[in-house]
DNA sequence: GTAAGTTGCCAAAACGTTTTTGCTAGCTCT
DNA sequence: AGAGCTAGCAAAAACGTTTTGGCAACTTAC
């Protein structure tokens, strides 16, 4: 009944040193790999931490290296924009992942929605940034830069292309979304244009080009879309559809623009798969409920986020050696809208 | 062109302190406004310390306190549900408020998702925990709750009714609406039904409820909802619209059921506000765009954000205080669907 | 059999604050 | 005029780690 039943505090390095009769020297190298210590006495070491439930306070250790163990998670969010929803899925997922791989490498992940523009935000203590999806203009990113703190993006920032990054490889997926409608018997595969802001918007068009320049196909591709949002889509693939010689495949490179592609084919009478394949990308939860279900380009947002964590650490621990981008690979999930054998 | 131009690092307490030639101590209280100090000295300290541009080590602070400097952030997300859009806007805004104002208390807010069922983030090292909308199952919020870890919700905890909480004041809030309504010149205002599994939806009943009441009116309630997505909306609107004696006016305590409820309305026939009033509640984005645009009721998720910070660093300060709750008033955007004269 | 090197461990310093304690002047009482 | 206060400040301890420097004991090389 008590109010709070006075928990135990947590052991101290003092008290794992005690319970397992060295110094704390010895404990905090066998804990850290560090030191010279025999094998025997690190794994005694290691046993009775465990034992006690030993965590070291990261206040200490970041105390004596100079750092503050934090991490900003900068996310640039598109003002009102319809695109917020499909956005939610992917960055609920990488914002999970890159939160649990932070905390598991004893820094602890700030996320800084983009909104605030008073940059109240911008002048706080962290180690690093990370910024998903970089905006030409954002300020507190701009600001990080100017101070010179580590920056990792996620999607390459255009206007800084030597900052280190980690994106999804839409190049390559583009190519395998494309692959799979021609083997499903596309033969005239339309892409839904995107405006080339972002790397995204680029590597996917690239991806088409080449592909199309690689099988001498004519490319065709739709005005580009200010919005990533369902009646964006629809209008483009409308677009498309009306055209002389239409296609009979539509890749949009965003689920909502998949969807939007779907209700145009409805609205015209085409049947999907059957007069129109589709195919999106993102692998939104809408794309697998919508009637019929959407083939999407499935991205990894979990690995995009522990990517950018894993990278920005590796950075803050060792500054001066390069570092290397990373690509991360993205997955077909092939639906019934380009299934015309089902 | 040097890679890193090597940043001065920041000023320590101690060149504060010779700079105002006075020792640390002195510098330390006459910022903290902790000691017995002149309010010369302390001014002139202000002054010399805000000219360094010095801030003190988060680190180095929280290890004398024994804190971590951390406060984790839980926000239980509804699986793939529809209301995800909605809450987007509304989470977003509370994020970024929490984490403005966690900052500038000294504290780093971190964002714990809820999706990760591993339950490895759980046991990380935060002073406290804020949940938003706390779900009755909720395992990380159970873990916490029995380490003994204080804890703020936004949004009643239902199963545990002495957690201190921040909450929008749906109550107040319903019969703002309700009056607004009457006013405008409905007779029969019905409401579509949430079921009863967070605060939210029993005291928007309550609201309604206790309003009838009061003017001896009818109660005419939907069936309750099973989410709160355009569709659930429209089905619950034309379960009402197509009784004997239908509503003149539908209260939809969300916004993605008022659009549904329009879109109802749009089928039947029905003139929005002439045939029916409509009126949701949020006031996301959604319903100012919508034709006819929707009378909403806005929350204040900055609020609720910032108070729950707030009350929880309270709370951290002084344990044993009993801390007060908050309501956080609402406040009515009237719009096209609740304006018959204009 | 001794010089040199290696191994295993420990003591102490350092990280940057806050807090506690103590000292010194000047002031107020009586 | 001496005792007691008080305001203003400084010195030092404390927080919990990591890192540095060093000291034995043991091993190897000649």
């Amino acid at each position: 009944m008590s109010p709070s039943r006075s928990t135990k505090p947590r052991p101290r390095i003092t008290e794992v040193a005690a319970a397992a009769g060295v110094s704390i020297t010895t404990v905090s190298h066998a804990l850290n790999g560090k030191g010279r210590i025999s094998e025997a006495t690190r794994a005694h070491v290691h046993e009775v931490a465990s034992s006690l439930g030993y965590r070291p306070s990261a206040n200490a250790r970041s105390l004596g290296s100079g750092r503050h163990g934090l991490i900003a998670l900068k996310v640039s969010l598109p003002g009102e924009s319809a695109a917020a929803f499909v956005e939610f899925d992917y960055f609920t997922r990488l914002l999970n992942a890159a939160t649990a791989t932070a905390l598991h490498d004893g820094v602890a992940l700030v996320t800084i929605p983009g909104i605030s523009g008073d940059g109240e935000a911008a002048d706080f203590s962290a180690d690093g940034m990370i910024a998903i999806d970089p905006e030409p203009g954002d300020e507190t990113l701009a600001a990080a830069r100017q101070r010179g703190l580590p920056i990792v993006t996620a999607g390459r920032d255009l206007d800084h292309q030597d900052t280190p990054w980690v994106d999804n490889d839409h190049h390559a997926g583009a190519i395998t979304v494309l692959e799979h409608l021609a083997a499903q018997g596309a033969k005239r595969i339309a892409l839904i244009g995107l405006e080339r802001v972002n790397s995204f918007a680029i590597d996917s068009a690239a991806g088409y080009e080449q592909w199309c320049a690689d099988r001498a196909a004519e490319p065709i591709q739709s005005k580009s879309v200010a919005d990533y949002s369902e009646a964006a889509g629809r209008e483009a693939a409308l677009e498309l559809l009306s055209a002389p010689l239409p296609p009979d495949a539509i890749y949009a490179p965003v689920d909502g623009l998949g969807l939007g592609a779907l209700s145009a084919a409805r609205e015209l009478g085409l049947s999907v798969p059957g007069d129109l394949m589709i195919a999106s990308c993102s692998d939104s939860a809408s794309a697998a409920s919508s009637t019929p279900s959407l083939t999407s380009l499935a991205l990894d947002p979990e690995a995009v986020g522990s990517g950018g964590v894993e990278m920005l650490l590796e950075l803050l621990d060792a500054p001066t050696t390069p570092i290397e981008n990373r690509y991360v690979p993205t997955k077909l999930v092939v639906r019934q809208s380009s299934s015309p054998a089902a």
